[in-house]
DNA sequence: ATAAATTACTAAATCGTTTTAGTTTATCTT
DNA sequence: AAGATAAACTAAAACGATTTAGTAATTTAT
């Protein structure tokens, strides 16, 4: 069993006070004290209990992390650029998993304050539609930091991608490659994302001169394999006619490819199809699949980072000051674009 | 801001003691009071501060999982089964990635502790070699569950996959397949799951009256695609001839099965491809991976029931009384394999 | 009717730190 | 040499809960 400050205290004939302050290099304490102390505890393990010191300085060096979707390597990616950043600042990470659920994100939420952790870093459920609860983390004076999936109305730090210009790149990937009909799998009109590369392909195409067709938009709502797979069906059954496609998540593009390989549809000759995410599967597939790169670790990196300067200033001047971060997104090509126009 | 004990005992004109005791169901408060302090409670939202708590009742209700690979579909799988066991019993969960490495591996621990968690689920890192770490675990009265990657020599609970049965599946899999000349790339020495995952091929090739010939086993050390691409590259190159490959990993196989794809060699009808874990891409992949599936979210589940056994022992005996649980593997009949024999 | 037992609380200690407000001793002024 | 100042501590309160031991008030037993 480690010991405690008052052991510690008692071997050295100190007081728990002296101890404690030599550690925190208080002005008050002699060199040579902070050396005898400060040595005695290495030598025997010493860590201060973090609960213990919780509750003096409110400080849990702890922070929540919510993602909507633990399966989804883009997260994972996000995770791992967080997580390095808190071990290197000596934060623990506590996970939650939303499910892309409101509910469940609310629970975690209120299980996270409870917990004390110094800020939240999370991506919102799909499904999140109010955020009073996003609000209540600012009323307790949690630092709150939003990636990717977000809300602009909430007072907070945020880092996303352009979405938009994303979205013109791709759709302008598929315009150079020859594509003259693109149709686009939209997400659901809740997170700002979707809604986003919507725009930044209806840019791409006006900015190309070619005329905006509605039918050719259908809407993804869960951004799943099967949900592709179901709207590239509705759109072949229906007749329209299209030589592009571009989907609002690499699923839904795998999802899609697989219903074209199914009706002998040849990608990229007779489509080509790009999504949105650089997720890992996209390279194993056939075709592999073109999507665009939104720096993942990136982005969980810099979410860390904006978490520990508001840390810094809410510390100092004890209020909390929000920044939002614009990430730049990349195009990545790959076969399932790689006609030659 | 969240109310205190003593605030809520202000407002009903009680002492904190009797409001702690009403809201812990201790047998010497009146049903009355009891139900006064629950319903004034709920109303105002109060919830008691885990890090207080912890002080007197030396209990977090946190766990610490450490993953060796957060990329790692398998893993996350794992993660899945015990963050939506944990949140069922209201355990927080704190995550640590080990990327594989002993002495990350060494950190979190120690940092685990240090947050005092109740359980540390862990699968362990290929890196590591010494175990003093996690006698350390042991030796601070915290439970310890190892699961997937792990030694035997530790006196904790486990949860891991009958990982020779699995590979007698893989290679028996072959060999009904009609393949004659399988090959076999089998993991490092350290963690026990490779080496019995090579016990069961060789068991399943004895079995079937095959000679076993040692030039056809190749050790990956990291388990990655590039690793599996230049093995199947040594092989190919050595003039060795196979019909049959059985790969430690998926990621392995997904390697090898891209050097043959370069080569023209046709998977399966070459050579038939079997990998090891259930990863998702396998199933994108063309062609698609047959595999064994290790049932990663039922292992995480499990992992996260012995805790709680665990611990319920402790409350009541205090001491660490572990357990342990093999699970069993499927055979997951895809492409890869699919040549009619 | 009195002592014993039971009920329903409260006071205060405690967990392991941090921090405020002293306190002692030595040093510096004048 | 007396008072002021500075250096280097200590005592004790505090954070927010839980729990042990104790105490009134009421009920039961004799």
């Amino acid at each position: 069993m480690r010991p405690s400050l008052k052991q510690i205290a008692n071997a050295l004939n100190l007081s728990t006070a002296a101890v404690s302050k030599a550690l925190n290099d208080y002005p008050d304490i002699s060199l040579a004290t902070k050396k005898i102390v400060k040595s005695y505890v290495k030598k025997v393990g010493y860590k201060a209990n973090n609960q213990a010191t919780y509750l003096r300085t409110q400080k849990t060096m702890t922070i929540g992390v919510i993602l909507p979707d633990i399966t989804n390597h883009f997260f994972l990616e996000i995770l791992e650029g967080i997580m390095s950043q808190a071990n290197k600042n000596d934060y623990t990470v506590i996970l939650g998993h939303s499910k892309e659920s409101e509910v469940e994100e609310k629970k975690l939420i209120y299980q996270f304050l409870q917990q004390k952790v110094d800020g939240i870093l999370m991506s919102l459920a799909q499904d999140t539609s109010k955020f009073d609860h996003l609000k209540d983390v600012i009323e307790n004076k949690t630092i709150l930091v939003l990636f990717d999936k977000l809300v602009r109305t909430i007072n907070c730090s945020k880092v996303y991608v352009d979405d938009k210009k994303g979205g013109f790149k791709a759709t302008r990937h598929l315009i150079k490659k020859g594509c003259t009909k693109i149709a686009h799998f939209r997400g659901d009109l809740n997170p700002q994302n979707s809604i986003d590369r919507y725009l930044g392909y209806r840019e791409a195409l006006s900015f190309h001169e070619i005329k905006f067709d509605p039918n050719k938009v259908l809407i993804s709502r869960k951004g799943s394999i099967k949900e592709g797979y179901l709207l590239a069906k509705k759109l072949y059954e229906s007749g329209i006619e299209i030589d592009g496609l571009f989907c609002v998540t690499d699923m839904v593009a795998l999802g899609a490819i697989r219903f074209f390989k199914e009706r002998k549809i040849n990608v990229p000759n007779d489509i080509c199809v790009i999504g949105f995410s650089k997720t890992m599967v996209g390279n194993f597939v056939n075709p592999s699949l073109s999507t665009i790169d939104q720096k993942a670790s990136k982005m969980g990196k810099m979410a860390m980072k904006l978490f520990l300067s508001e840390e810094k200033i809410l510390k100092t001047e004890k209020r909390l000051e929000n920044q939002s971060l614009q990430l730049k997104t990349k195009l990545i090509k790959r076969e399932s674009t790689s006609k030659v126009s």
